[in-house]
DNA sequence: GACTTTAGTATCACCGCGCTACTAATTCGC
DNA sequence: GCGAATTAGTAGCGCGGTGATACTAAAGTC
């Protein structure tokens, strides 16, 4: 179990073939729906891929998936997120030996594409992908969900105004759980995050809704003790 | 700001330089430090580096982290985890366009290491780092941090058994600030992560301490509410 | 106009958290 | 010896956030 340490071992960086590969998550029909494109290649197996690229010359990993979110939605999205490096030996569509994920998400309204190119398909609903890329996808609803209350991710999954219902919404499908109305709001209003306008919408049947923005305002930092009680492994 | 979404982009994986960098950590002195390896190679500026090296043939980027370690420490740390993948244009010692960043947690107690080769430094006392190494080590203490309530990593920054009050410096350390004990201890116990051993150690002055051992019990699955007091950004 | 549906609020009990204050067991100084 | 100092560990209190039930408000449906 242990080892002498031998001597430093002579490092070099190796030529390796890379790609950007991204995870466009928008909301659909109560469900998330994730953006892919049709392989054009012959020789690759799947009818399906993720987009994906490699950086060119100079350009930061984060730029080269800022490119591809622009080609292929024909819009920008939020700024795509780093999920992690992939460099198992997962098959990748491309073959290669190592993938960098990236996420971004669009809120509904935006999700108008031509036909003939890439589509959205359900999140339950996801075709056969290369196995690397699978793993991109799931990793991807993962990194969501585990930076949800860090960053406000939410907010770039619905239009700049929306009701407290829809984001509560929004909320449990990234969340995969149901919340409870009374203290989703109440831990809304103490943090200041959002701003009521004075739309209303009425959506058929029942009361209609006022509208909000999300206006973070004043900042309570709020350190608080230890949590054991999430550890898993 | 809209763009036509142009004809798919034919995607292909270039060659690209990759490294795999390792930020170990252990714990020193009432403070963290990390492990640094002597540059071998003249041309490269700084004195000191990372350990790191490129992923060898088929080898996954985990499995070259893995055993960067074994070779730099001579013994096997917990298994690395990925930080992420850093692809700016800040330099590396190699010149790798990308590199994937790894840290890995070692107890006080493993830190033997020959002379002439690598060695410990605190982590206010940092010599100067190629720029991307800087980078990828304030990433790895982000990522402990953040990771810490998710994942065990605190005890793997301790020999098996430890005193209460050892464990909660090493949450002290990694979260840069106090906690308050009675309320360490009190959710430490409501989780049932750890065990009483028959042993008590008298260091000094002042009553004998319990040594405790990492033993997680029965978990409850405690799915909370959502935090809106977190955001950053 | 009663019923249904959805939005939003009030109230209460509980529990986790931070705090202060206390007890317990050892070493140090004289 | 014996008290002071030092470190370990616990008890109890109050505040505040959470989840539940139950309520009011405003629209459409028949």
């Amino acid at each position: 179990m242990r080892e002498r340490p031998s001597s430093p071992p002579r490092s070099a960086a190796r030529p390796t073939t890379l790609s950007v590969d991204l995870v466009v998550i928008g909301p659909q029909a109560g469900s998330l729906a994730v953006l892919l494109t049709r392989a054009a290649e012959s020789r690759v197996r799947e009818r399906w891929t993720l987009p994906w690229d490699a950086p060119r010359g100079e350009e930061a990993l984060g730029d080269a998936a800022t490119r591809l979110a622009r080609a292929t939605l024909g819009t920008a999205p939020g700024t795509p997120e780093q999920i992690r490096a992939f460099g198992d030996n997962r098959r990748h569509p491309g073959d290669a030996e190592v993938s960098v994920g990236f996420f971004a998400l669009v809120p509904e309204v935006e999700r108008r594409l031509p036909d003939g190119g890439p589509a959205w398909f359900g999140r339950a609903n996801l075709p056969t992908l290369a196995p690397r890329h699978r793993a991109i996808v799931d990793a991807a609803f993962d990194a969501v969900r585990d930076r949800l209350d860090q960053t406000p991710l939410a907010f770039q999954l619905l239009p700049p105004t929306f009701t407290l219902t829809e984001l509560q919404a929004i909320y449990e499908l990234l969340l995969d759980r149901p919340l409870h109305k009374a203290s989703f709001r109440r831990a809304l209003q103490a943090a200041y995050l959002v701003e009521p306008t004075e739309e209303w919408r009425s959506e058929g049947r029942g009361r209609p809704a006022q509208l909000f923005r999300y206006a973070p305002h004043k900042r309570r930092d709020n350190r608080r003790g230890v949590r054991f009680d999430l550890l898993t492994g």
